[in-house]
DNA sequence: AATTATGTATCCGTCACTGTTTCAATTGCT
DNA sequence: AGCAATTGAAACAGTGACGGATACATAATT
């Protein structure tokens, strides 16, 4: 069998994002912070790059993201960047981590030997679980906006 | 500033395990099945590997990880093998989690620029954010047993 | 002694990500 | 018209982790 990612059972991306989530979810929370809720008030992704600190380019790459899920628009010239397209508290952070593509990446269940009824029902438990725990995570997200990332006590996030 | 990662805020090994997850979750299942509950019933890694399917080290590379957090024995030599040590219905997927070092990876909060009061705050709250979508996580698979994984209805799970 | 196993170390190929550079296209300003 | 600012997309390199494979010392049974 060929190396690498046993098999091929990988999908959800696994492995990836990272950083995505976080990203987007700060320069979300930047938006609002700075009233960039229109065009006249687009934040540039060098400024936003600068908040985090990271590189415009790596923001770029997630603006482009949740701009494609309708929470901010974008502009290209000078004065432009990105602005809220949507009310801060009316983002969701599952709403968030879904327009970056992510997941909770706990893994995917190895399929386990066919024939036998309980190995077959193993995988698909694992999986369950799995799916689960994803769903309670974003479940848990969606109980937080980006309004609630600057004005809600921590402690009560 | 070097490539990779942004700086070096990542934590929690970000982007690791994937499949030990599943993989531990698969095999504790598995010894469940097979009454693998003491010495004279030990499981070779080269059985449960078959049961994945994938590779005896890399099964034992995860069996080492739940016999140091006490959930299996394992003996070498002729007969030897992995064992539960603890009464499936008492393991829950949480502990798993915990025994194979997994988290969500939903990534880590960048640091914000200094001085800004605001800018202070936002790392903080990505952060928050992140951290109670992992607890989500971990209690909703503590919800869950190996034992469940065999026996209860998959829709309830 | 021979056999069966674990656990660990090492090496390799793959994969996704971050950071960087480059470039076309777009927009505002003078 | 020309220039500066800015996005988006492509291409490339370096890093890190993982899964798979092999090898080996150690342990236990027969």
């Amino acid at each position: 069998m060929a190396p690498g990612r046993l098999c091929s059972y990988v999908s959800c991306n696994a492995m990836s994002d990272s950083q995505k989530f976080p990203v987007a979810t700060h320069a979300l929370a930047y938006l609002a912070h700075k009233d960039a809720t229109a065009m006249d008030r687009a934040i540039s992704s060098a400024e936003l790059a600068a908040s985090m600190p990271t590189n415009p380019v790596v923001v770029r790459r997630v603006t482009a993201m949740l701009a494609k899920a309708g929470l901010i628009d974008t502009r290209a010239g000078a004065g432009g960047g990105a602005w809220l397209k949507v009310d801060p508290g009316a983002i969701r952070l599952d709403t968030v981590l879904k327009a970056v593509g992510g997941c909770t990446h706990l893994g995917v269940a190895p399929p386990g030997t066919k024939g036998c009824p309980v190995g077959e029902r193993i995988p698909e438990a694992v999986s369950a679980a799995i799916t689960a725990a994803d769903l309670a995570a974003h479940e848990r997200l969606s109980r937080i906006t980006v309004s609630d990332l600057l004005n809600r006590p921590l402690e009560k996030l």
